[in-house]
DNA sequence: ATCATTAACCTTTTT
DNA sequence: GGTTAATGAT
């Protein structure tokens, strides 16, 4: 290699081979910590390094957070060219690619992105328009069911004839299946929307129909990477298959002990078939973990080995040993939410770490609520990443909703969304006929509304056609204006902005907050200054277009994991499957009862035990230094109480790395080995008795902090939770300044003051 | 046609 | 527990 090449020094060996490997296939299977982001932009920038054309790069991920660290990460090592690089999700470099090319299939260049709201919604519509039992056609089924045949290349045409999914259908009592497929896949069609499979599936036809455009993308990208393989389903491996069929230059990455989405379509199918594919496949195994303690990769390796399938691997560390995995018993669900909120207020001190080195992890969204609470209580800052995202809040979809309509009219889900908001009389009667009109004429909702006094619809045709006139007068001013000026003008325009303001509840005052917050983004957006940017081909590409078209695509693609705040000092919590690809010094994964993780869904099949459990691995290999492992005695769901017996995962973790606190005071008492369940029950004992002999401090009613600044030897301090103590030592200076103070009731301990809350309560004399 | 109260449904996991 | 569709009153 070139001698500047410096940045293979910072490699093993088997990394550097990876690494440098550029011709042929390449399947890289990396363990846990095993530095596969480095790989991954090491080799990118290696391609590039080696003369490769950024643009003739395609490198695929799952999530935009991972595109935007590698691309940060390439152009630190690289140099500046990092952005001209196709990489990105599938859906986004494929919503990019359909952008050019729909047009091809009969859709619109500027087709909308339907999320799974405004899909579930459309399904919702049409299976009440066809007057099915809602009951029996439930939207989540309906939606499901559509989605994994799109997921495994079965369109609504190939449904029909299919007999494996008909007979599941007649069997499970809903004939209708097919039927409604072929209704949602027109409807999508005629609204101009592509739906998150179709961003895929689409691709897949487009490559599969016109040949001229495969070989031009075949060429264009001449080296294929691919993050995260183990989670590719169906589509997305028969698109990626296709494009490196001519120069054969695919690496993969992936580890199939980390394959936590199979309920999303991803098969394990896909890394066996990619050696058949791809008979030259060069394997290399990154197996040393340089992110977890030797006791977390023990367990996490005897986690796994609990599953039959898998491939062949052995994950090692040189890190020290480090501290045994705690195993905390809760009462309840909020206790666990107390003690893991408590456990890291002393850490966190004790250890001198930040709160951005915590995270909890659930299998649920809805377990968040009791962390939630007890970290306030305690003020340690959070955030929750996943449930609502910032884009699903009502007041950001209605402005995006006419955003959308200006941008593509024939958009019936944001079409009914704001026909009647703000209320301009249109009610449900008018919709109805307007929607049996639309069906009937095999046109948009959108085209019934331009004619609608031709078209006979009386009394409301008037306030039908004046939402029509608006909207054109939006689309002719989007010509005119950049996407901000626009946004602001229809916020005004439509009396939203006044509506909004007018609120004064609280809830309105955050709704209000939210959409100026909406308008700001937008406004950030439109100020970047687009670049237009030529390929080798000498094409012209804009990949950074800034029009309101492109904000809505990428927007549509985003998700609230994927917003800022990466840096802020906050405790993480979010479920299991969103930390993939992340770690911390200090994990707790919680809520591990029976039913819960593993979940009830999950427990018919020995294939799906093996993926809940590989959900296990994920979560305790995401930790680097402190491991907890906490469970609750009794949990409420749908606000009933429930008693949970503890998750069979707990047995699985070798006995000698686990040690069993049922309260601070206990920490350190020894374990004699035993079986992991009776050791539990010992712990249920303890649990009681500790919560008996709990010394907690309650603080002064009136407990206010006061300033680090104004403390000094010798005072009386109050902590929140240790009581009254006096001040015998200070160090350090701020924001590092450390205070030693003595507890009267737990003895002298060391606090570092831009966390600790202490209250002056007496000052030192003289 | 709109607002307010009631009933049902829900929870895996996400681009 | 909380949201959201369906019913009923103005």
């Amino acid at each position: 290699m070139s001698s500047n090449a410096s940045y293979l020094q910072e490699l093993n060996e088997v990394q550097r081979q990876a690494v440098t490997h550029i011709q042929g296939p390449v399947m890289i299977i990396a363990g846990p910590g095993s530095g596969k982001t480095r790989v991954l932009t090491y080799r990118i920038a290696h391609l590039m390094h080696s003369g490769t054309d950024p643009f003739a790069i395609l490198a695929l991920t799952f999530t935009n957070k991972a595109a935007r660290e590698m691309k940060e990460r390439i152009t630190s090592v690289h140099g500046t060219d990092a952005r001209n690089l196709w990489m990105g999700t599938f859906h986004s470099v494929f919503a990019r690619l359909l952008r050019i090319e729909a047009p091809r299939l009969g859709y619109p260049a500027n087709f909308t992105i339907y999320d799974t709201t405004d899909s579930k919604s459309l399904i919702k519509n049409i299976v009440s328009e066809q007057q099915l039992d809602d009951k029996l056609y439930k939207v989540n089924t309906v939606y499901n069911r559509i989605s994994s045949a799109k997921n495994s290349l079965v369109g609504p045409y190939q449904y029909v004839q299919n007999a494996a999914y008909t007979a599941d259908d007649e069997s499970a009592g809903r004939p209708k299946m097919a039927e409604l497929y072929r209704l949602y896949t027109e409807r999508c069609f005629r609204a101009g929307a592509m739906d998150f499979d179709d961003l895929l599936l689409k691709t897949h036809e487009l490559l599969d129909k016109f040949p001229d455009v495969l070989y031009k993308y075949q060429n264009r990208f001449r080296q294929v990477m691919i993050d995260e393989f183990q989670d590719t389903n169906e589509v997305q491996y028969a698109i990626v298959k296709r494009l490196a069929d001519v120069h054969q230059n695919i690496a993969i990455v992936g580890d199939d002990a980390q394959s936590i989405y199979s309920f999303r379509g991803a098969t394990i199918a896909n890394i066996l078939n990619f050696k058949v594919d791809f008979p030259d496949t060069v394997v290399y195994k990154l197996e040393q973990n340089y992110r977890s303690t030797q006791v977390i990769v023990d367990a996490a390796n005897a986690i796994i080995s609990k599953n039959k399938e898998q491939l062949a691997k052995k994950i090692w560390t040189q890190n020290g040993e480090g501290n045994k995995i705690r195993v905390i018993r809760a009462m309840s669900d909020n206790e666990e939410g107390k003690l893991v909120s408590e456990t890291i207020f002393e850490l966190k001190m004790r250890e001198h770490l930040h709160n951005k080195d915590f995270a909890i992890l659930y299998r649920t969204n809805a377990q968040s609520r009791a962390f939630e609470e007890s970290l306030r209580r305690l003020n340690l800052p959070y955030r929750i990443y996943g449930g609502i995202s910032f884009y699903q809040r009502k007041e950001i979809k209605d402005l995006l909703a006419y955003l959308k309509l200006t941008v593509n009219p024939a958009d019936e889900e944001a079409f009914r969304r704001v026909i009647n908001y703000p209320v301009r009389g249109i009610g449900k009667t008018t919709m109805e006929r307007m929607t049996i009109l639309a069906d009937e004429n095999q046109c948009s909702l959108w085209q019934v509304a331009e004619n609608a006094s031709a078209l006979g619809l009386g009394r409301s045709s008037g306030s039908v056609e004046g939402f029509v006139q608006m909207i054109r007068s939006f689309t002719a001013l989007s010509e005119r204006r950049d996407a901000w000026e626009l946004a602001d003008h229809i916020a005004k325009q439509t009396g939203m902005l006044k509506e909004l303001y007018a609120d004064k509840s609280v809830e309105g005052l955050s709704r209000y907050e939210n959409f100026q917050e909406l308008l700001n983004s937008i406004k950030e957006f439109s100020d970047q200054t687009g670049e237009v940017l030529e390929t080798a081909e000498g094409e012209t590409i804009e990949p950074q277009e800034r029009t309101l078209g492109a904000y809505l695509q990428q927007i549509s693609l985003l998700t609230d994991l994927d917003e800022e705040g990466d840096d802020e000092d906050r405790i993480k919590l979010m479920t299991i499957h969103a930390a993939k690809g992340l770690e911390f010094k200090c994990v707790f994964s919680v809520g591990l009862e029976e039913n819960l993780f593993p979940s009830m869904m999950a427990m018919n099949t020995r294939e799906d035990l093996e993926e809940e459990r590989r959900l296990f691995y994920v979560a305790v290999t995401r930790a680097e230094k402190f491991l907890y492992l906490t469970y609750a005695g009794t949990r409420y769901k749908y606000g009933q109480l429930n008693y949970c017996e503890p998750s069979r995962f707990l047995e699985e973790v070798p006995e000698q790395h686990l040690e069993y606190v049922s309260s601070r005071k206990a920490q350190a008492a020894p374990q004699p080995s035993s079986g992991a369940a009776q050791s539990i029950q010992r712990q249920r004992q303890e649990q009681r008795q500790a919560a008996a002999a709990d010394y907690l401090h309650k603080p002064s009613p009136n407990f206010v902090p006061d300033s680090p600044e104004k403390l000094n030897m010798g005072m009386q301090v109050e902590h929140q939770r240790f009581g009254f103590g006096r001040i015998v030592g200070l160090e350090g200076n701020s924001p590092n300044r450390m205070a030693t103070i003595d507890f009267a009731a737990v003895g002298p301990k060391k606090l570092l003051l831009k966390f600790a809350k202490l209250r002056i309560s007496e000052a030192a004399g003289g």
